[in-house]
DNA sequence: TTGAAAGCGCTAACAC
DNA sequence: GTGTTAGCGCTTTCAA
């Protein structure tokens, strides 16, 4: 690979002149025409490492996220990647695997790196970031809050949870909820949602037809197999996320109950689902837009903004399959 | 953050010394417990931009895909990640978005990063990887060829689409065949395997039946929506890849066709399915494997591994619905 | 506008 | 075994 310095020598100027030209500052249009040809030339590519060592910054931003496998996530990291390669920044998609070591690793890491800031959707409720935050670099959360003072864009999960439940309480008598694990915020929030819809509608919140697992497709099987095993099982269930959802829909089928047999809502979109759209309810989650928030968020405060954090919260979209009353 | 000088300083031995702990040449034990206890105290850690500048490569990989958002290329990015992270490297995850352009661009920087490889699933069949070669560092192409003299590991592709297509020969008669972009040429070899089977069961192909698409949901609907409109309409398909048939069946069940009333067979892992796994024909491709064989080729590479060029083949695994005759 | 030169933090060759 | 030192390729004063 070229450096500057064959350019330089290339295109007869300074190595100092060549750096200008790749950096904006002012050469004459003369030199500036001489470099571009001898770097074309040469196919030179400005070594990274060496101008992160020297800026003590590098264009790059870490996106840690729990489930790579979860398309709630990757649609997410879609809309992250959209705003920052526009802006000319690269995202590293990190994979926490729902684990704070991972996590912290990765964190360690974007500092080592000298990345200009992290996106993250994080493990626990207590991640391991005030070194990342002790070193200047902005950290913007998504989907899952940290308890620090930064940037923030969330889905209104209680509301969501309130929504999916009313609607199943619309027409259905015994609601359960299936969620995430109940130490996560995001599940917990969820399921607050479904206990307030009971209560909206003036009854009791059924709480032997709740349960807490994981946030991925084991974890509804598991659940769903243990509701159907009830004695007085429930005549529909609202999912905690997508892929929950699945694991529930899936196990409803080989009991030949597939919705709408058994009523189903799901909070988030039914991955790849092959359904007909009109037999499940869905809260459609704003993923993608969620990434376009937080990194719209994070370069602002790359770019100098030191206002006040702020927590966005976006709301869910029912998209209904049954009728409302 | 502190350097190895801070370091250095508080252990009372020279930066060098403190670089030796770090990298794993001896030093006395002494020295070893002091230095080590003064980058606790400083909470070191080195600085990874130097680290590479100085040593000219860098523990990270490149894994380069054209759509993040289909689960057959996450699963393959976990194996990828399995292995390398065991082996103390990082995976920088690149979406290329199946355009060549974003490809390259990711390419240049990962040479501009002094990253240590790259693995590669080309937006095209022959990808901007000669200046990348040119500087020693290794590519492995996973699941689609780069016509260069390089590691690959690719899927069997013809194979996977004879069986899929042979399975359902057995119980029907018009079998159509839906496939990603003419080409890719894992969509070419695919469709072949699918004229293959009507040849060995001794009937001419009906390239009437046969669509190339995209690899994605709204390809195979497209698709299948024009098979339905057909005077004669096929009693049966096989889908290319996941996606496809996702959109297939999305299709079928809205024209009141959901499988089995309508045969369908998909090569590669149906995402997320909410089907009775009784009811669609799938010739699974072992994508986590994919991604796991080809890390551990390219960190052999990496460890100075000078044989020949290998291409590994995978065989997929039929995960049959119908009953064989 | 331009060039010379220092230095980012680390590693590795060399000397002891 | 350990320290001194040069230098990886770039950016950025400082002077001209």
């Amino acid at each position: 690979m070229a450096t500057i310095y064959d350019v330089a020598r290339l295109a007869g100027v300074s190595p100092a002149t060549v750096s200008r030209v790749f950096n904006g500052t002012s050469v004459s249009p003369q030199k500036t025409e001489a470099v571009r040809r001898a770097a074309a030339e040469l196919r030179f590519t400005p070594n990274r490492a060496a101008r992160t060592l020297r800026r003590q910054s590098s264009e790059v931003i870490a996106l840690i996220i729990p489930d790579i496998e979860n398309p709630y996530f990757t649609e997410m990291a879609r809309g992250v990647e959209d705003v920052a390669s526009t802006a000319g920044y690269s995202v590293v998609l990190c994979n926490s695997d729902s684990q704070t070591e991972k996590e912290s690793t990765y964190l360690r890491i974007a500092m080592a790196e000298n990345m200009s800031g992290v996106i993250l959707a994080a493990a626990s409720d207590d991640p391991d970031i005030d070194e990342v935050l002790a070193t200047g670099r902005p950290v913007v959360a998504v989907d899952r809050r940290t308890g620090r003072e930064i940037d923030g864009v969330m889905m209104a999960n209680r509301e969501a949870g309130r929504i999916a439940a009313a609607h199943m309480l619309q027409l259905h008598d015994r609601v359960a909820y299936i969620g995430g694990p109940e130490n996560i915020e995001t599940a917990a929030e969820r399921a607050q949602g479904w206990r307030q819809a009971h209560r909206d509608a003036g009854r009791a919140a059924p709480d032997e037809l709740l349960r807490f697992s994981t946030f991925r497709v084991d974890g509804g099987r598991a659940a769903m197999e243990e509701l159907l095993r009830l004695p007085e099982p429930p005549d529909a269930v609202v999912a905690g996320n997508n892929l929950i959802g699945v694991g529930a829909i899936q196990v409803l089928t080989e009991h030949g109950l597939t919705p709408p047999r058994l009523g189903v809502a799901v909070i988030g979109s039914l991955p790849f689902t092959t359904l007909s759209p009109s037999v499940v309810s869905v809260v459609r989650l704003p993923a993608r837009e969620m990434g376009v928030t937080a990194a719209r968020m994070l370069l602002a405060r790359i770019d100098g903004d030191r206002q006040q954090a702020r927590t966005v919260v976006l709301g869910g979209e029912l998209l209904s399959a049954e009728p409302a009353p």
